[in-house]
DNA sequence: AGACTCTTGTGAACTAATGCACAAGGTGTC
DNA sequence: GACACCTTGTGCATTAGTTCACAAGAGTCT
């Protein structure tokens, strides 16, 4: 009863967490893993890592587990890990220059290629790598590099505009860490990113628990 | 039928939305918005909206909309904003220095009081106003300053070590960036962000749709 | 006052996601 | 081969979240 066919968004949002689990199989080792490790592993519980795998295929054998070799293979399969994305950074304020010095990108096969900032003093400079062109340059940065993944972490005011310049490039994928809702042709899909929205909902529970709790 | 009773979670993830949305309306002015318009200012449809604000009470006008002036300060109240929830940031690498940094959080009531690293070159030291201790200072950091969220930006390795030691110091709320899974008592609130996960989401549909598009 | 317009608040239908519980199917032992 | 023991895969019940659609007010105009 293997289907390939569509993934619940949920368990997409998961698959990624079971390839991290993963890793902490050595590769090349034969090795069994359970639904009840994986969950530890990633942080869920066992139902759920059964119920996402079994929509990706019939790749555990009763009894025993799952080929942790196996699985990583096959879940890369399923997420495309297998490609390489590259990815411009837009904005190298603070949190721009740690995305884009971020090992943890290029080591899952999202190397950052290149970045623009609209500030002079940086355009034309080399930050950890990363050359800075200016915005204007998006166009021919994502034709140069065949870009996939737009990042975006200017402030609010310039988000729309440079999402604007990015889906005129023909990236259809973005990322973004300005505090401002972003608009864009249905094709284009966007993962918005706050942090202070983050520690907004922290505190709600916080603030819950101390008018409950104690003064 | 205003019900001060429980607010769901993804009500919850909203209310910032709302409240940055309500940004656009100057203070002291007073201006009418209606579900459509917040909507547009949130990024989300106006049912989703006028079900959110049910949960909070009755503060529309039917034929008017809501009081901008007035919906705000009851989101705020709900949300909890007007307290200031100190925040230390524990692992100064790049991406910490960044949300050390981020003037977002300050703004929104999350300051950054402090910050440790367990490099020497750095403990001592005055990152952009905010002064970096040793790992092993937490529990002093944590009483002096009443620190009520940990924002965890070390590597892998060292986060768990590090969740620990905030909630040894009393930390009950958590935010982190490591690529891992932390464990902690159930009162600690743990929220995760892992930017290479949410790249991945973006990576499985490009796939998706290079795979069922062109070549 | 009555008719008309507008927008909220909310039941109700619908969809998505979660968790339970157990049969199915595999391994190992005697 | 029979039996005991595991762990998957999945049907089903439950819970959570979304969307629709419309009655219930509130304002406006004549």
């Amino acid at each position: 009863m293997a289907s390939p066919g569509r993934i619940p968004e949920a368990t997409v949002a998961r698959l990624p967490l079971y390839l991290r689990g993963l890793d902490a199989f050595p590769v090349g080792v034969t090795a069994t893993v359970s639904s009840d490790e994986l969950a530890d592993l990633a942080g869920v519980n066992a139902a759920k890592v059964r119920k996402d795998l079994s929509h990706l295929g019939t790749y555990g054998t009763r009894g025993v587990g799952y080929d942790a070799t196996f699985l990583r293979f096959q879940i890369s399969l399923a997420l495309g890990v297998a490609n390489v994305w590259p990815v411009v950074v837009c904005g190298m304020g603070n949190l721009g220059r740690a995305l884009a010095n971020h090992t943890g990108f290029t080591d899952r096969g999202f190397p950052v290629v290149a970045a623009t900032d609209s500030d002079p003093d940086k355009i034309g400079t080399i930050v950890d790598g990363v050359p800075v062109h200016a915005p204007s340059q998006l166009g021919d940065i994502v034709r140069r590099f065949d870009v996939a993944i737009g990042v975006i972490s200017t402030p609010a005011g310039a988000a729309q505009g440079t999402a604007d310049a990015l889906v005129a490039a023909g990236v259809t994928s973005i990322m973004s860490f300005a505090p401002t809702v972003l608009s864009a042709p249905d094709e284009v899909e966007i993962r918005s990113v706050d942090l202070a929205t983050e520690l907004q909902i922290l505190g709600f529970h916080l603030h819950r628990s101390r008018i409950a709790g104690d003064s």
